[in-house]
DNA sequence: TCAGCCGCATTTTTT
DNA sequence: ATGCGGCTGA
């Protein structure tokens, strides 16, 4: 064991260091936009290491990917080790998102109560939204759209509540319906050995609630558990936490409810909120200096939150200066709008210097990206656009994916009807419905239903061609089945993609088939950063990740406000500042919308840009737009307007 | 089984 | 505008 470097703490603030070196037990940490909470969280779990804690008996839990990076990263800076080296302290301990270290939990508790091995795959959106709809059809429920239920189902495990408790508390009929079909749905879930990104939190909540020998190995296991973004969490998130922390009762925990955004999740502001009442010895240390941002952009920060009826009242400070105004300015439309940062992103690129990663695009929502990639792509400004459609969502890499799934899970049922029918080869719809029913009365199990149909009770009903495909489909899925325990990932990968035909099936010399290929291609790059056998772990990653490796090069980046929670620009340009799309037309909690514009106000580090169009294309039509109303609260002596340009 | 056509909804947002 | 799901005819 490497002794850990000795902490410097004298660079942090007294709250800071406070928030770094108090006492374990629950503690709440406030920590405003830019005040330096990962900085915090990062000296919290190097100081405790300092006071001699064993690092395998730390948590730290993040929502994103990148966060739990991030946080590892620096930590190992802290150290003075590397990220990844096996005889860090780091490696024995847990850093990364809910989602994956309960997954990871999951798999270690019994799982039979729930009709599912430890060897679950997790359907991601996509492959819920299909259940959902085989659920509907079963049903005969045309009239329920397949959102509607999706949303439902969502809600409700958000809320920690199964399909029982669900059909308890149904007090109308289209309840009642929609919780009979969540039973069905978790039904299918299982019979496909199968858990959806919900369950990775719902299920070992329940686990650890019934069973008390399991709770308390768990919670004595983890001595100090440490929480990122604490206002974005839900009721079950809440529950786990409090259950791990049962024993050592050292839950440290950083959150700022004025950067509340995901309550459509199932989020719950009242967690960060009444955190005091959850835990009545808690700690409460409030981090209120700013180093991110100039004064102008903070002041119209906390001019813009106090609006707001909800939330802890704290304002914000910096020592910087008062930088720039804020740039607002109206263009004729969205491609004016696109035109102008394009402009504006050029000028201080050639004549200031301003290298392009320091410049990000916030948006409301994805849609916007469009007219922005073809201003600058035509500007030659190089840009990339994070989140968007999800790399491992994408219909190409999901069809590669799925024969991976098929080939480890002979349950998995998703994954079998997409690998047989995709590409195109004389597998129909037909005959995946008879294959599925097979399945369904025999253990689930598709090796099993594929035989049938090649020379079982089931061959009489497929046609010769079908079955001749089946039969070799077949052959090669067992063949791979048998090697993927001790083959590389990687070259699994290719000789699937070379004997599926795959490939080819998208070079059909369309515009799209290039990038389709190349991330294909990308797949087995990925594959390559794991060891023989590891086919199954590669799986559990990527069902937890949207985004490919990336590299990093300089480029602007291109984002939703939501996507740029905890990063920070030197330049910023929000744009679409108009009514209906901030705040978002069909959205129920302005409040809320507000708090998304505060996290994208409060991303600038120096210059922030505010744009808007006073006319804007949707589906064809075009239709004047209002500014945002937000705008107008922002104190006008902050903003520099520039004369609106007309049609 | 599948290509081609039509009608319709879509664009809100970590995992 | 575009892409998807559903329907139809070959």
């Amino acid at each position: 064991m490497i002794t850990p470097r000795p902490l410097d703490l004298s660079a942090l603030n007294p709250a800071q260091r406070e928030a770094v070196t108090v006492p374990p037990g629950p503690v709440l940490v406030f920590a405003g936009a830019g005040s330096g909470k990962t900085r915090c969280l990062t000296h919290r779990i190097a100081w405790l290491l300092g006071q001699g804690v064993d690092p395998a008996g730390i948590l730290a839990i993040t929502f994103t990917n990148k966060a739990a990076r991030e946080m590892r990263e620096r930590l190992a800076g802290l150290l003075g080790v590397l990220p990844e080296d096996p005889n860090s302290p780091l490696a024995s301990m847990r850093i990364g998102t809910f989602h994956a270290q309960f997954m990871r939990l999951l798999r270690t508790m019994p799982l039979d109560e729930f009709g599912i091995t430890s060897r679950f795959r997790v359907y991601d959106e996509d492959d819920s939204e299909r259940v959902v709809k085989q659920a509907l059809s079963d049903a005969g429920a045309a009239d329920l759209k397949p959102d509607a239920v999706v949303d439902a189902i969502s809600t409700w495990k958000n809320l920690g509540l199964q399909p029982d408790d669900a059909l308890a508390r149904a007090s109308d009929a289209r309840e009642y319906r929609l919780a009979n079909l969540y039973a069905a749905y978790q039904i299918k879930l299982a019979a496909s050995d199968a858990v959806d990104f919900d369950d990775l939190l719902l299920l070992p909540m329940l686990a650890l609630s019934r069973d008390n020998a399991l709770r308390s190995k768990w919670a004595s296991r983890f001595r100090h558990v440490l929480v990122d973004e604490f206002q974005d969490t839900n009721a079950v998130q809440l529950e786990l936490l409090k259950q791990l922390s049962s024993v050592h009762r050292s839950l440290w925990v950083v959150g700022d409810d004025s950067q509340s955004i995901y309550s459509w999740r199932g989020a719950q502001v009242e967690n960060i909120l009444s955190f005091e009442e959850s835990f009545p010895d808690a700690r409460r240390i409030v981090l209120d200096q700013n180093y991110r941002s100039t004064t102008t952009i903070l002041n119209a920060a906390n001019q813009l939150i106090t609006a707001n009826s909800r939330g802890i009242a704290k304002k914000l400070w910096s020592s910087h200066g008062a930088g720039h105004g804020i740039v607002f300015k109206r263009l004729i439309d969205e491609d004016n709008e696109a035109l102008f940062i394009v402009r504006e992103m050029r000028r201080l690129h050639v004549q200031l210097g301003v290298s392009y990663e320091k410049m990000a695009i916030l948006m409301r929502k994805n849609s916007q990206s469009r007219a922005l990639e073809a201003k600058l792509s035509l500007g030659g400004v190089p840009y990339r656009v994070i989140g968007g459609v999800k790399f491992w969502t994408r219909v190409e890499v999901k069809d590669l994916v799925s024969w991976l799934r098929a080939i480890v899970s002979p349950r998995d049922g998703m994954a079998w009807s997409r690998a047989l029918s995709k590409p195109k080869r004389g597998i129909g719809a037909a005959s995946i419905e008879k294959l599925a029913e097979y399945a369904a009365s025999h253990g689930n199990d598709w090796v099993a239903a594929c035989s049938a149909a090649v020379s079982g009770e089931l061959a009489v009903t497929m046609r010769a061609a079908a079955r001749e495909q089946l039969s070799q489909f077949i052959l090669l899925r067992n063949g791979w089945a048998n090697e993927a325990g001790s083959v590389e990932p990687q070259q699994l990968i290719r000789r699937v993609l070379s004997s599926s035909h795959l490939l080819e099936s998208y070079d059909d010399g369309s515009d799209t088939s290039q990038r389709r290929q190349d991330n294909l291609a990308e797949v087995v790059n990925a594959a390559g950063a794991y060891e023989p056998g590891q086919l199954e772990r590669m799986l559990d990653e990527v069902a937890l990740s949207s985004e490919a490796d990336n590299e990093a090069k300089e480029a602007v980046s291109v984002m939703t406000m939501h996507a740029a929670k905890g990063l920070e620009f030197p330049v910023v340009f929000i744009c679409g500042c108009e009514a209906g799309i901030l705040p978002m037309i069909n959205s129920d909690d302005v409040e809320e919308e507000r708090r998304l514009f505060y996290v994208g106000i409060t991303r600038a580090q120096r210059l922030l840009y505010l744009t808007a169009a006073a006319q804007r294309s949707t589906w064809g039509k075009t239709s004047p737009q209002a500014v945002s109303p937000f705008v107008r609260e922002l104190p006008a002596d902050l903003l520099t307007k520039l004369p609106a340009d007309r049609a």
